[in-house]
DNA sequence: TTGTACGCGTTATCAA
DNA sequence: TTGATAACGCGTACAA
C-alpha cells in the first residue's frame, strides 16, 4: 500500500493524499474525508524508509551497552526506551561487551541506518573515529561515562564522592585495613571511584590496598581470595561495582569469613536484591532509570535543536544506602 | 558521501561504484582499485535506508519483551542481540509493559519502518490485527508465549512438566498443603504452570490452594500474605515466576516465617543470586539464553528462507534446580 | 484547492 | 566491462 494505490483509488493525486496523511491545511474537506476512507480501508502506512530518505530524520537513535543482562545497563535501557517511544523514536539496541572493535562495528552499523543519534557507554578507549561521524552529523550522548578526548553531551554520576563517602563510613566503623577491589584502569568509573577511595584513605592517614582487573564476578573472587591470603588480610572491601560486590561476597562466604564481623563490606550500585540478601548490603546507590532517561531525553532535545549547542554535562548524585553489610545494626 | 560523489571523484559512472561495493564481478581490477581507493578515502558508507527503499530488505528485526530490566527477558534480549549481530541484523527494542495499546502502537512503529521480522512475547491477548501483518509479509516468532489464535513460528519451555515436577518435589518432602502464586489468568506461562501445578496435586490426592493476580513482587507478597492468614495456611509455596518468587520470600520474611521450616518455596525461573540468598532458592530454571537464541535464529533462517513453510513450535526443556528452600539440606 | 515534476541514494535493466 | 536511465515511496517546489 502506498500513496499511489490510495491516490488511485479515492481519484485524486498523490500529492492529495500525501497531504492528508500528514494532516496539511490546505484541502477540500470532502476530498479529505473520501481520502481517509480509502486510507484506512487500505490500511495505508507510510513508508519511514522513504520518507526518512527524503527527510533526512530517521526518528531512529542507537543504544550502544555494554551487557544488557546487568541489571544496570537494562536499568538505563528501559528508561531510554520508553523516553524514546514517548517522543516518537526508534532504539536500535546494540552490545558491545566492552570490546572497541564490536562497538565500532556496531557504530557502521547505525551510521548506515542513518540513526541521528547515539547513547554510548564508551567501551575501554579509542573514540577518535567518533568524532568524523559527530561532524558528520551523528548527536552522540555519553552515558555513565564520558568519551575520553571527545566533547560530547555526558550523563554520570558522582563516582568519587560517593565512593568516598562510602569508604568513610567504613572508616568510621573503625576499619583500618580496607581494600578496594576494581575492575580495570581502562575505565573511567574505576578510577573515578579509586579516587574516590584514595582520597577516604589519605584523610584518615590510612594506606591503600588495591586490587583491579575483575571485570566479572568470577574474577571479582579471585581478587577477594588473594585479599584474604594477604599476612594482614584487610578487615574490609570496597567492590567497584554490582558484578565486584557478588564476587566479593562469594569468596568471602567460600572462605568462612562473615561479614560484617570479619569482613564488612560496601560496594558501589544497588540491585534489586540487595536489600533480601543477608546481611544486607550496604551500597551507594547510582540511579540507573534518571541516567537513562536524562540522557535519552538530552539526546532528543539535542536532535529537535532544543539545547544550546554547548556540550553539557550533567552529573547525578549518588547516595549511599546504609544496611547491614558495613557493621552496621540490622533495621528492624 | 553518495554513490555520486564517489562516482564524480573516480570519474567513472555510480552504477560502477555500486558494483565494487557491492562485490559484483563484472568489473576491471584496474578500475575496481581506483574505486576502492576513492571508496574508502572519501569513508563512503552506504546508505542502507536507501538500499531498503529499492531491494524491500531492511536487515532490521523488532524485539518486542514485557519488561527489559526483568533479568529473565534481559536475557533473552542478550541473546538476541547477538544472534542478530552475528547475521546483521538490527534490533529495535520494544517494551509492551503487558499492555495491548502498546504492543499494537509499537508493532505500527515497526512496520512503518519496514522491520522484516518480529520477536514477539506477546501481551495478553488481542493478537488478531497481527494476522493482516503476517499476511503483509512480516514474519512472527512468538518467544517465551504462543500467540493465541494465531499460527506462528514459537519458541517457549515445558512449563507444564517443569512446575509439575517441582511441585512433585514438595509433595516428595511431605507437604500436603501446598499453594501456588501466579500472575495472572491472562498470561499463557500462569495457565500452564498452573496445570503443572493441578496435575502434581490430583496425583497425590490433595487439594489446591491457588492465588492469582500477582503481577509484580509487592502483589505476590499481599498474596502470600492473605495465605499466611488463612486458618490453615500452606506448608508450601510455588512461586509462578522470578518476581513472584522475591514477593514472596519477602512477605514470608516480614511474617517471621522461616524456609523451609516453616514454609518451602520453590519457583519459576532461576536467576542469578538465587544461589546466595539464604536459603538458597529450589528453583525451575528456564534456559532464557537459549530461548532468545532459538528465536532469532529461527526468525532470520525464516526471513531468509532457509525454513519450510509450516510454522516450526519448538519447546526447551526446563530443569528443577534443588538447592535448599524446598527442605532439602544445603549443599556443602 | 489540487496536481506535476523532481530528488533523496540505491539497485536493476538494458544498451553501448 | 561500463554507463544512462528507470524505479523504490515519499516530500517539496512550483504550477495550475
Amino acid at each position: 500500500m502506498t500513496l499511489r494505490d490510495v491516490a488511485r483509488e479515492a481519484g485524486v493525486s498523490i500529492k492529495t493524499v500525501s497531504r492528508v496523511v500528514n494532516g496539511e491545511r490546505e484541502v477540500n474537506p470532502e476530498t479529505a474525508a473520501r481520502v481517509s476512507e480509502v486510507l484506512s480501508r487500505l490500511r495505508y502506512r507510510p513508508n519511514e524508509l522513504a520518507r526518512s530518505l527524503k527527510g533526512r530524520r530517521s526518528r531512529t537513535i542507537g543504544l550502544m551497552i555494554a551487557d544488557i543482562s546487568n541489571p544496570f545497563y537494562s536499568g538505563c535501557a528501559k528508561a531510554v526506551e520508553e523516553v524514546a517511544r514517548e517522543r516518537g523514536y526508534a532504539v536500535i539496541l546494540c552490545a558491545s561487551a566492552e570490546d572497541a572493535r564490536t562497538e565500532r562495528e556496531y557504530v557502521d552499523l547505525l551510521v548506515q541506518r542513518r540513526v541521528e543519534g547515539l547513547l554510548l557507554v564508551p567501551a575501554a578507549d579509542g573514540h577518535e573515529y567518533l568524532r568524523q561521524e559527530q561532524t558528520a552529523g551523528l548527536a552522540v550522548v555519553a552515558l555513565d561515562r564520558p568519551i575520553a578526548g571527545l566533547p560530547t553531551d555526558a550523563v554520570i554520576v558522582q563516582n568519587r564522592a560517593g565512593t568516598r563517602r562510602a569508604v568513610q563510613h567504613l572508616i568510621e566503623h573503625g576499619h583500618r585495613r580496607i581494600a578496594f577491589v576494581g575492575a580495570g584502569k581502562g575505565l573511567y568509573t574505576t578510577r573515578k571511584r579509586l579516587e574516590g577511595y584514595r582520597e577516604a584513605l589519605r584523610e584518615a592517614g590510612l594506606e591503600e590496598l588495591v586490587r583491579l582487573e575483575a571485570p566479572d564476578a568470577s574474577s571479582a573472587a579471585g581478587r577477594m581470595r588473594e585479599l584474604l591470603a594477604l599476612n594482614t588480610p584487610p578487615t574490609a572491601v570496597f567492590a567497584a561495582n554490582n558484578l565486584i560486590t557478588l564476587g566479593v561476597l562469594q569468596a568471602l562466604e567460600r572462605a568462612g569469613a562473615r561479614v560484617p564481623e570479619d569482613v564488612a563490606l560496601v560496594g558501589f550500585d544497588d540491585f534489586a536484591l540487595a536489600a533480601v540478601l543477608r546481611p544486607r548490603l550496604t551500597l551507594v546507590r547510582q540511579p540507573a532509570d534518571e541516567l537513562g532517561r536524562r540522557a535519552a531525553r538530552l539526546l532528543i532535545d539535542r536532535l529537535e535543536n532544543k539545547l544550546p549547542p554547548t556540550p553539557r554535562r550533567i552529573v547525578l548524585p549518588t547516595e549511599l544506602i546504609i544496611r547491614e553489610s558495613c557493621g552496621c545494626q540490622p533495621n528492624p
